[in-house]
RNA sequence: UGCCCGAUGGUGUAACUGGCAACACGUCUGACUCUGGAUCAGAAGAGUCUAGGUUCGAGCCCUAGUCGGGCAACCA
């Protein structure tokens, strides 16, 4: 989005708090004064428009001070994982549009490096074979947050020892479980996760990229930190709940470094939307249990769901710039990210006339037969989208509730005998109304006035209302899907006792309606993007088919018509 | 009960590192308009969790407390 950009207008654009270690780290000549992220996701799930700001906070930070952001997947995992999660990854980060170049690396790329260094941490007699099971180490040695732990027996076995069961740990000669590799730290921390925590377990599972070539994988703290050093990672970024990692994960870099270099690990909050969940663990579960249809449905906040939604890279950009970042825990509002994706579809949307839930309209005084093309603008933010040719004819589509028998107050719409323009084309009165034996309206019929025509330079009468229509014997159909958010409560977790955050789905987060549009949009295709006037931004679905259109709500416009009703 | 992190309008983020709180979203007015959109102009809304302290001066520093979040996975 080129808008207000305000880099360089503004004097000083003050700096988050990432941004001005950054600053302090380049002014103090840290490492070599290189910014080097990476962005390291798990893949078990598809990103979500939390990972979203993560992307673009790592990708930012080392584009403006000149660094290199490196992709990592953090694979050490085998049971959770799966290559379907690492396409598309790889497919939501390049759309967002970022590029990690060659740098696509793997923790499982580094398992060689790992195991090495660990035969180092044994020798230097900081770790060690722990025979313990989970569960008495658990109940009798760790300890509780407020006591102590003890040291397992196995703890002070000799050097040798610990080498050649670690070796056979490797070899596969122990079952899952059976036994674990521990760092050798404080049994006494106040941070539990500095009581010997276990750096390898044994698993017996194939891996996505290694196979069956290793048994024992590394923890996540373990593999973390040291790939940030193997790559040169500075600054590495991460969410809050780790902040109780850095220990560990600076105790272990101490372990083998050989130079001034160190990475350096720093937290920040992640991002909660108010109306929607972030846990994977949920998303996966509305996957699962078919609430949703995949997770690309539109209704997700997955980065695939927004894309599909009709979302664009820009407005998820902007979006992760104008939420900041901080260390603080906070909920934004969707509304922003609404505003966000309306800002950018203003500008590059197409205008089409489209009608969602038509009822008849019959001018009665206009020609049988006859056919006009309308000139109408594509986008009035635009000039250079230029014009296009509408027909208009005898018949025509209105939107239902553009017609109300009784008007309320400052109803500026069609009612009987008011007067209201159609957009692009006449000024029309109405004269009458048919209806059925439910009194459901069946069709309008208004007369129009010929010397009002847009564009005909003859002198205007002034309407206050104009109303879009679409010409019915032209009008192509389209199946529209209107999305609302998908949960009523703006923070889905609080649930009713004894209920959980499903129970707060909004049940009408789908509504399908069959409307009538312009031809216009007869030829368009997937990912098209339009704002159907006076409604809300649509996009073409990647189901839709030529002759079978089908179309997406990306988001309404704001309507402080609808607004003042409530 | 231990340790760690945090606390600024409804929401989020700032405040040039001590000089009497700004920007964005949202809300409300009004103008304009052939989209009740967009745009433009304007308004309301916090005295910065509380209590002490340091200082000429504190949202920024100190002390104590309160509240919120995190940590006891062979998950990441």
């Amino acid at each position: 989005m080129t808008k207000n950009s305000p880099e360089n207008t503004e004097k000083k654009r003050s700096l988050n708090f990432l941004e001005q270690i950054i600053e302090k780290d380049l002014a103090e000549g840290k490492n070599e004064k290189r910014v080097h992220t990476r962005f390291p996701p798990e893949p078990n799930g598809y990103l979500h428009i939390g990972h979203a700001k993560s992307i673009c906070l790592n990708f930012g930070l080392a584009e403006k001070y000149k660094g290199l952001t490196n992709l990592r997947f953090d694979d050490t995992n085998p049971v959770k994982e799966d290559v379907e999660y690492v396409d598309s990854i790889k497919e939501d980060i390049k759309w967002l549009g970022f590029d990690w170049e060659e740098r696509e690396y793997y923790a499982s790329d580094y398992f060689d490096q790992l195991y090495e260094w660990a035969i180092k941490l044994i020798k230097d007699g900081k770790a060690y074979v722990d025979e313990l099971d989970q569960e008495d180490f658990a109940k009798n040695y760790r300890g509780t947050v407020n006591t102590p732990g003890k040291n397992s027996p196995y703890r002070n076995r000799p050097m040798e020892e610990n080498l050649d069961l670690f070796e056979r740990m490797k070899n596969g000669e122990f079952p899952d479980g059976s036994k674990v590799l521990r760092a050798k730290i404080d049994m006494a921390s106040p941070n539990m996760l500095m009581r010997d925590p276990a750096l390898y377990r044994i698993k017996h599972a194939t891996h996505h990229r290694t196979g069956d070539k290793w048994c024992i994988y590394p923890m996540y703290d373990y593999a973390h930190g040291q790939s940030d050093y193997i790559e040169g990672i500075t600054h590495s970024i991460c969410t809050l709940e780790f902040d109780i990692h850095r220990p560990l994960y600076d105790w272990l870099i101490e372990q083998i470094v050989d130079t001034e270099y160190r990475p350096h690990q720093y937290e920040f909050a992640r991002l909660n939307l108010s109306y929607t969940i972030m846990s994977k663990r949920k998303l996966l579960k509305l996957v699962e249990e078919k609430y949703v249809s995949g997770w690309n449905d539109p209704r997700m906040p997955t980065i695939s769901g927004f894309r599909r939604r009709g979302y664009t890279p820009e407005s998820i950009r902007y979006f992760a710039d104008k939420v900041g970042v901080a260390k603080r825990d906070n909920v934004i509002d969707v509304a922003l990210l609404e505003h966000s994706i309306r800002e950018d579809l203003n500008k590059i949307a197409q205008r089409v006339m489209a009608v969602l839930d038509p009822v008849k309209l019959v001018i009665d005084n206009y020609p049988e037969n006859e056919t006009e093309e309308i000139d109408a603008v594509n986008n009035p933010e635009d000039e250079s989208m230029g014009k296009r040719k509408v027909p208009f004819s005898k018949e025509l589509y209105i939107e239902r509730k553009d017609f109300i028998e009784d008007p309320p107050r400052k109803f500026f719409r069609l009612a009987p005998d008011r007067e209201v323009r159609l957009r692009y084309a006449y000024i029309i009165k109405c004269v009458s109304v048919e209806k059925d034996e439910d009194g459901k309206i069946t069709t309008i019929h208004c007369t129009y006035d010929p010397d009002t025509k847009s564009g005909s330079g003859k002198p205007q009468r002034k309407v206050k209302g104009t109303i879009h229509w679409v010409s019915a014997e032209h009008a192509v159909n389209a199946e529209i899907r209107l999305y609302d958010r998908l949960f009523l409560k703006e923070d889905p977790n609080k649930a009713e006792e004894g209920k959980d955050f499903t129970s707060n789905l909004n049940p009408d987060s789908l509504n399908i309606t069959h409307g009538k549009i312009e031809p216009f949009v007869e030829g368009a295709k997937p990912d098209d993007k339009f704002q159907f006037e006076r409604t809300g931004y649509f996009c073409v679905d990647k189901d839709s088919k030529p002759g079978k259109l089908l179309f997406n709500r990306t988001v309404p416009l704001r309507d402080s018509w609808a607004k003042r009703n409530k």
